[in-house]
DNA sequence: ATACATGCAAATGCTTTGCCTTCTC
DNA sequence: GAGAAGGCAAAGCATTTGCATGTAT
């Protein structure tokens, strides 16, 4: 079986987001969407994939899933790593969460708040994450040139620092999304 | 250590493609290339890299390594998978074949004639292939920005035909597709 | 000659699965 | 109470690697 559930940044803004609300409400918000889809879906409700759920939700950066098992322990020591992979899973198909391969041997997810698209750091493995309106807008434009309407697209940036940055080592992934430009 | 030596599309274009030769003449100048560049970095042309680089170069598709090595088998039945493996990443390493992962479980290969994005058609599945240095340069600009060089990238446009007619011509290089399987 | 390359098979590392227990609905 | 979900450990897969042997330079 195919299992490509891979994430496709929907190409237009969506109605979403009103204004800035709380980041505990946007929290909150992102919880209850999963439940809501689970509960929609015929899903079970339990504990572990309640704290997976608000685990991704608070989340800032990209973590692959040993890292979500390891924050998980801290919550609750009884999920195991295969329920993670499961209920990763799960989330991918339905489409609550974004599944992502940055080419480092491990697939990472994030619940994002907004769209916003990755530069990774070939060096560390650090994710930036950033949005740009001009790239939309040529995105759009490069689409409607050849006769398309965009209707989602896929964008990574591979850069490497170019002063000497910070050589973090070990911990990877990213930090807030960066408006740039 | 993290490994990733992918090459995607590489950021910048170099010299390559004056006019548009013939395909074996074209096919030629990669097997070209990837000696020369072999020899640049010290590194021994053996037999069976020449006949993994021959069938690379004249691939029209993005196989993945037991389909490089299948393909190798037909023409020297000694040559064993961890060979091709070693090769295809020394091949990545150096920059002269794309590294590509469709989520579908394995790495992909590919060297590319010439640098190109993908436009999906979402209705069909067709793909067109274009060009746009505006887009690169925003790339650039927006990983300076972030305070990266731009060493590669991907970009996949997915979209919906504007109207029923095809309307192939358009300021920007619009070719027929490229496998993608 | 002498590094480097290859074969083969064992070893990795991430992810999935079988099976039996536990818990939600 | 029935069937989905979880835990554990074994199984799978693609890919890498140790080592002895072959080979390009």
């Amino acid at each position: 079986m195919t299992r490509s559930c891979d994430a496709l940044h929907p190409a237009a803004h969506e109605g979403a987001a009103p204004d800035t609300p709380s980041r505990e409400a946007a929290t909150a918000a992102l919880v209850a969407r999963i439940e809501a889809r689970c509960a929609a879906r015929g899903v079970r409700m339990t504990g572990q994939r309640r704290v997976i759920a608000r685990l991704l939700a608070e989340a800032e950066d990209h973590p692959d899933v040993e890292q979500v098992w390891r924050r998980c322990a801290e919550i609750d020591r009884r999920i195991s790593i295969a329920t993670v992979y499961r209920t990763v899973r799960l989330l991918a198909e339905a489409g609550v969460i974004d599944r992502h391969n940055f080419h480092d041997g491990r697939t990472r997810y994030d619940m994002p708040r907004e769209r916003h698209d990755h530069l990774i750091d070939r060096k560390t493995g650090r994710v930036v994450d950033f949005t740009s309106e001009e790239m939309e807008r040529l995105q759009a434009a490069l689409a409607k040139k050849l006769g398309y309407r965009l209707v989602a697209y896929r964008l990574e940036l591979y850069g490497e620092p170019l002063s000497s940055k910070s050589e973090g080592r070990g911990a990877e992934t990213s930090r807030p999304s960066a408006p740039v430009e």
